[in-house]
Parts: structure tokens; C-alpha cells; sequence
DNA sequence: TACTAATTGTGAAGCATTTCACATAGTTAT
DNA sequence: ATAACTATGTGAAATGCTTCACAATTAGTA
């Protein structure tokens, strides 16, 4: 992933530290409520278990955002890495698939609170279309592409089952939807200019069942 | 993670390679319904979008499972590639938190083919307590530590609030279980004999968020 | 002001992972 | 039996990421 670094450089940015500046945020909205005015690298490394080196180089990317022999300004940066993660505007999300995974996540609350909004729910099971879920009515798959069109939808979770997650995606892909969160198990087909993430738990399953058979040498954690 | 490669060689696998190791254990699943009897690196790589050399070097790491000029043998690769994950047993499993996301865990069918077995429900609302989700009765959180114990788990997955989730861990860990698989958006404090992973779906979505923010030069899917 | 202590920001070094490229070894066809 | 073809397994090269180490900068103190 490339940004912007001035009027014509650009620079790389690793997934990891992508996923670390998530942890930043996540760490900077804690001690935010804490009242704490400033934080070291050192402790925001602490905190997320990373080493300090890793926390500033990170965030060296971006820009300078600390003082010397001080620290970050913790309100500051938190909106600084807000606008890095691009959550300080809202996202207007839809999900489809109104199952298990589905409800749960329609009934999270944290997502709102970092601008994800979900507005818009689908699913093809004539029991769930109509119904009402924390103030949204399910809508007919049927009509995904143009409610997604017409809602100005931006980003979609994916909730169905494997089977039919590509037929979904592919009708997605055709409203122009450009991200794309994916709970099923399968490897999504799309256009390069379209951002597919996959949430796999049976993944993180199988890491933890891979470490403890392995585990003649025991670690603690797995890294970001 | 280190690995046996013989009486007394050892090699660090990189966390990447395993998760890899998972992909191709679901597209051995896809192949074996299919009936292929044999699959090479080439498709393999084309299934889960990596490259085939990747492919051939992961494999390697463990062994030389295939045959120059025809390629893997679909269902002995399988074989191998269970057995490298440890998830050819059974592995008995407790989950913590029986709300959203627990509910949604406890009902889904695919962790039991993977040897996931979930055997032990906790809560601390004395509605759910004593109820009965797919033939598990909800223990009180107040006997988790003998129940773990006496119920032979091996791995925990936590799915109560951030707030509550150190001190149900530092339960967890007294029980002598080494695995936690962790839904709370916190960074959890074991013991480094203990294995963590954290399922963060905020993060995912904070990613597709920059993606969208940064996307001058687009990207498909990100890598694993 | 001058001095001490703290902590950032960053090239460069060190380490890890991915890709390359090809020798090797098996298959298929004739 | 041989030739042509296919695809693995793997050192070595290339690339990418993390850690090191220190100059630079600021705060605090007297
Ligand atoms: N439940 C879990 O714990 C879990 C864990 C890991 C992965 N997953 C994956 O997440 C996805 C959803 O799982 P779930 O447990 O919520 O399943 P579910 O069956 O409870 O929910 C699926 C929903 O999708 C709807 N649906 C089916 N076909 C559809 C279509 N063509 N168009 C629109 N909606 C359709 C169904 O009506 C249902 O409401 C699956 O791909 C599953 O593999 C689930
Ligand atoms: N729901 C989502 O979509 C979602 C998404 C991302 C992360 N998460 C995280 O997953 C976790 C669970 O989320 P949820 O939406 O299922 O919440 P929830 O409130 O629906 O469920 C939490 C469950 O934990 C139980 N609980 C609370 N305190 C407990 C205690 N001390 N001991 C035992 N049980 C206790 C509650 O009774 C409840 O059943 C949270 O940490 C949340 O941040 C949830």
C-alpha cells in the first residue's frame, strides 16, 4: 500500500505496520480516557507488547509526530493515526447474510464508535427479509446491487455461507463497492482495484493447534 | 516456531508459512471432494493467489511430498498437512462468554471437522447459566478453574468484554491450559508459555479503511 | 544560561522471507 | 528404450522488515 509523502513521493507501507498503527489506536483511546497528556514510545510499546524502535519507526512513516525528550502528545496523535487509518469520517457498510456471524456483528457497538456504520443488511431467507435488526430492516438479495448503489454503500461484510460467497461477491463488485470483508472460507475472486480482507478463525484455530503440537520450545504470543 | 526435522534438527517456521500451511489444507479439502487424485504447485499457488515456488518452499519445510513431472498426491498431502497443523485429533475446547460471538462459535459445524470440539460453555449471567446451546449446558464462571481442570481442556476461546477478559485469562492460565484464542480488543498478559491469538475484526476493517484512504496505486486481496 | 536527563527520528546493520533459476527426477508418448 | 516434457526441491539472490545505535532536540533544574 502506497501513500502520500509529498507532491510526488511515495512510500510502501507494510501490512504489519498497518496493523500496528491499529494496536497504536487502540492503545491511544485507552490512555485518552486515562488522561494521560503524553506517552513514550517505550510505553505504547509496552502496552502492545512491540519494542519501542518498532513504535517510532511506524509512526516515522507518517510524519513527526513526538517531542524529544518527552513523548507523543496522546489526544494529538490518536487523531493523527485516525486520519492515517482514514477513520475520521464515516464508512457507510453493508452486511450481507443475517446468520450467526451476521447478527453479532449488527449488534456491535464498537464498530460505530470508529466510523463504521452499518446500514444496510441482506440476506435470502424469506423468514429474515422484513425484519428488523437494531433499527435496520433486512433487505432481498435480490435487490443487493441496486440498494447498494442507490444506499451509497462503501464497504460490505460478507456473512454467508461459502458456497454462494463469490456469486455474492461478484454482484458486489458490479455496484462498485471497492472493500469487501469476508467471513467465508474460500478465496474470493475479485479485480485488483477491489480490497478483499478475510476474517478466518479456523486459521487461528489451527496456529494455536500447530503451536502446542509444537511446542517443545514455548513462546508467548504470536506477534502482530 | 520450531519444528522436529529430525533427532536433532531444528528450524524456525515463520508464522506466514503456517498460516499458508491452512490455506492449503481448505483448498486439499476443495481438491478431495473434487476427486483430484494429484495437484500441483502451480494450482495450488493459482487457488489460494500465492506463487508456486512459495508453495514448493513451505511444503519443503516439512518434507518432500510430491512427485517431479506429476505433482502432489491430493489426499496423502492432506494427510501430512493435518498432521503438520496438529489437527489430526481432537482437541478439546471451552468457550468463555456466551453472547454474540459465542453463540455464533458454538453453532458453527465446521470447527468439528477440523477437530475443534467445543465441550465447555461459561458465563456469569444467571440467565444463561444452566441453558442449553447445542447440547451444552452454560457453567457458572465461578467454577471455571476446577472445570477447565476437570474437563481436560486444552484450549479456551475468550469471548467476553475487554474489561473482563485479563481476569478470566489469568483464570484460564491457572488451569494449566497453554492455548486462548481471544475476541476481547485487548492485549492479553500470559505467562510466554502460553499461547495467544487475537481475532480483531475492528482491525480488518481499520485496513480496508487505509486501503480505501490510500488506494492511489489499487491492490487485490492482501496476502496472508 | 548552562547542564542533565529524556526521548525522538532515522540511516545503517542485521535478520527474515520471498523469489529465482536450475539440477534433478519422475511421467508420457512413440 | 529413448526423447520430450513436466514439475519438484533447494541453494542462492533479491527483497523486505526489524532492530540498533546515536545525533539531534526538547524539558526540567539550578
Ligand atoms: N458462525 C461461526 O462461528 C463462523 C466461524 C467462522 C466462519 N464462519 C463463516 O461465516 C459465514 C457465515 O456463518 P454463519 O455461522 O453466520 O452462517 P449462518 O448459516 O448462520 O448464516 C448465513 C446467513 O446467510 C444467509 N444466506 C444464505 N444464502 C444466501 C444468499 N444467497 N444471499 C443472501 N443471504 C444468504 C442465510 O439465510 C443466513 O442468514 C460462513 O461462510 C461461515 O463459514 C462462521
Ligand atoms: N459482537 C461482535 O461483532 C464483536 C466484534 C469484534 C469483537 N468483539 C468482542 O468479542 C467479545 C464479545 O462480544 P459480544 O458482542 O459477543 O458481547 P456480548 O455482550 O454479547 O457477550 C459477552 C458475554 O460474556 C458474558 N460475560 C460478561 N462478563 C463475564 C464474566 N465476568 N464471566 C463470564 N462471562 C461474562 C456475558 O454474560 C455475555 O454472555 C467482546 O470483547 C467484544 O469486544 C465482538
Amino acid at each position: 500500500m502506497d501513500i502520500s509523502l509529498g507532491p510526488t513521493a511515495r512510500k510502501r507501507i507494510s501490512e504489519s505496520t498497518i496493523h500496528r498503527i491499529s494496536l497504536y489506536y487502540r492503545a491511544l483511546s485507552f490512555l485518552e480516557k486515562e488522561n494521560f497528556e503524553t506517552v513514550s514510545s517505550k510505553e505504547l510499546a509496552r502496552r502492545e507488547k512491540l519494542t519501542p524502535a518498532q513504535v517510532r519507526k511506524d509512526l516515522s512513516f507518517f510524519g513527526s509526530f513526538g517531542t524529544r525528550g518527552l513523548g507523543y502528545p496522546v489526544a494529538e496523535l490518536k487523531a493523527k493515526v485516525s486520519k492515517i487509518l482514514g477513520i475520521d469520517r464515516v464508512w457507510r457498510v453493508a452486511l450481507v447474510g443475517v446468520g450467526n456471524i451476521g447478527s453479532a456483528l449488527v449488534s456491535y457497538k464498537e464498530f460505530i464508535k470508529q466510523g463504521f456504520h452499518i446500514v444496510k443488511l441482506f440476506d435470502n431467507d424469506q423468514r429474515k427479509i422484513g425484519s428488523n435488526h437494531k433499527g435496520i430492516i433486512v433487505s432481498d438479495i435480490k435487490n443487493l446491487r441496486t440498494e447498494l448503489q442507490e444506499g451509497h454503500i462503501e464497504m460490505v461484510v460478507v456473512a454467508v455461507p461459502a458456497t454462494v460467497a463469490q456469486y455474492i461477491v461478484d454482484d458486489i463488485v458490479k455496484a462498485d463497492v471497492k472493500a469487501i470483508l469476508n467471513f467465508a472460507p474460500i478465496n474470493l475472486k475479485v479485480p485488483p482495484d477491489v480490497h478483499v480482507r478475510n476474517e478466518n478463525m479456523a486459521m487461528e484455530l489451527e496456529y494455536l493447534s500447530f503451536a502446542m503440537v509444537n511446542d517443545h520450545a514455548p513462546k508467548g504470543a504470536g506477534k502482530v
